[in-house]
DNA sequence: GTGAAAGCGCTAACAA
DNA sequence: TTGTTAGCGCTTTCAC
């Protein structure tokens, strides 16, 4: 790599001549200016990033903290967020929790020796179990803003987008009472985490209200959903819904309930939240509670930059719901 | 964030000092050593990375170029990536270039200013049907080493890191025509990138060594699989057998073939590249040639890793084949 | 219109 | 044993 120095000598002028000459600074005659600029292309100049964070004290990258990358929505989420950051001309640094408290607290740790500007993250299902929220805290006094998303920690104090788990839930457990359903079952790989929880919630308020029973299927770590599903299915034969908390649930729903000869969506209605793509594994194609992955990946990168950004931004913080939309497709009536 | 100034000021030694101290150097008395280290610690000292990658002119980073995120192998690898990286003290700056030549040429650019030390990258779709090869030449000359993985070009002087994507197709194929398949099936998304083509060579070698037809399905981007494997199976209802280069296809194949009352695996049996976790969204379990993508991360940050630390690491660029297996599930015999 | 110099935070050769 | 100094590459104030 080419430094000032190195076109500064060759061109017989100051290094500061050249730095301003490429920053188009008036104090530099016009000549001088082509001259400069014309050997910085020749040599593809580049200015060296690590000298301007220092200079400058920021480093126009953010943190990505992410407990699971194999998760699709979380993956999509990641993809929304380099791509918002790109435009704003920042790069991502990613870490993966692994769903780990320490690892979680080691990567806040480590990035925030200056190698950040700022945070976006999900909370690792072992810091929601433990409820253990001083890290992000500590973060956020040393003076390096949090978003998070998805799984948030009301307690802290900072930006935040989540889904409308509850509510979205509700509705989509209702649209299968409205299809005249009788006995609708809740499916979830995820109970443990905040998310599952309120998704838990949303349909049983719903099933509650039609005053009906409900009915929990919890696939642990580790354990087989297929099997579990299966025995599931054997021992409820009356389940004629199922709403799914993720996406192998649901898809899984669908194609097991074909080995008990029950037709979807005729004899058994399924939605669950999943995305397009994953939809299509499932024959007929699942119906799918779309949580905008990639737009709730933007808004966090857009939430972060500005605070960055904007140094008078507001004190208080936001909390901002992206609505789920519910994708019909063959799984329900 | 405290700097070692102002820890110097407050102890009232010089800056060197309380770097050395900090840095165990034994320049340093003991007393002095440990009076230093409290105060860092009281202070949650942690030494400025950016000034550090300034100094030592390297940033313990690594840029990270993926096609596509979304891709449940990609994002698998970059799982291994930043698992291996961590464990060497490296942090990954993740791009995802979305196919685009464009893209992938910008990131290369961008963080080749100092951001990162090396590259680790596959090859997005776009610069494979263009062929373009300058950009990783000129990155490289710059001094930037680079590791391909996966989808590589074999034009680029670097290491490399494949799959034995001809070999696994070819036996996979072999597999089913032991169990007597008299009309076996391929079918892939992704003909146009090279591992794609490689799984169709190692298709058609192995039927045509039997004096079977080739019958390939090629699935093209914005069709929908489930449509066109439907119109696939009314129009060749003999098929018996089906090898899928991607996980999406293998499974959709299972999950469609009940639609045409075929039992899986007894009338038709079904192989595909994909993961554990993908194989259980059909019913049967889709029988998976396992590609090993977190080894392949691992291996590859291995390698760029130690060509970064070693200077005199040999010239010559080695090429590592990861080889896949077959993991037999229950959709063949 | 151009250049010298300081400083961002750190390390390390050299001086004391 | 501790301190001074230079320098990594850059910007920017101030002097010429």
């Amino acid at each position: 790599m080419v430094t000032l120095k190195q076109l500064a000598k060759e061109l017989n002028v100051s290094i500061s001549t050249v730095s301003k000459a490429l920053n188009d600074s008036d104090e530099i005659g016009k000549v001088t200016r082509e001259r400069v600029k014309a050997l910085a292309t020749s040599y593809n100049y580049k200015p060296n990033k690590v000298a301007l964070s220092l200079k400058q004290n920021k480093t126009k990258t953010i943190g990505v903290i992410i407990p699971n990358i194999l998760n699709h929505f979380l993956s999509k989420v990641l993809f929304g967020i380099e791509r918002e950051a790109n435009l704003h001309g920042y790069n991502i640094i990613t870490c993966i929790s692994n769903e780990s408290l320490q690892k979680e607290k080691d990567s806040l740790q480590l990035l925030a020796n200056g190698s950040v500007d700022g945070f976006i993250l999900s909370i690792a299902e072992e810091t929601q179990t433990k409820n253990e929220i001083e890290h992000f805290k500590g973060t956020i006094n040393a003076g390096l803003p949090i978003v998070m998303f998805d799984r948030v920690a009301h307690d802290v104090q900072c930006d935040k987008i989540i889904v409308d788990d509850f509510e979205a839930t509700f509705k989509a457990t209702k649209t299968l009472i409205a299809e005249q359903r009788k006995q609708i079952a809740f499916i979830s790989k995820i109970d443990t985490i905040s998310v599952g929880k309120l998704r838990e919630r949303g349909y049983n308020k719903a099933v509650l209200e039609e005053g009906m029973t409900p009915l929990v299927l919890r696939i642990k770590k580790g354990e087989d959903a297929q099997d579990k599903i299966k025995q599931f299915y054997k021992k409820n034969p009356e389940i004629d819904g199922v709403v799914a908390a993720d996406s192998a649930s649901g898809v899984i729903a669908i194609n097991m309930a074909r080995n008990f000869k029950r037709r979807v969506p005729k004899d058994l209605s399924v939605v669950g939240f999943s995305s397009k793509s994953v939809s299509y594994h499932s024959v007929p194609k699942l119906t799918i509670i779309r949580q905008h992955a990639k737009k709730i990946g933007a808004k966090a990168a857009e939430l972060l930059i500005r605070r960055l950004e904007n140094t008078q931004l507001p004190k208080d913080y936001s909390t901002k719901v992206i609505k789920t939309s519910l994708v019909k497709n063959k799984s329900t009536l």
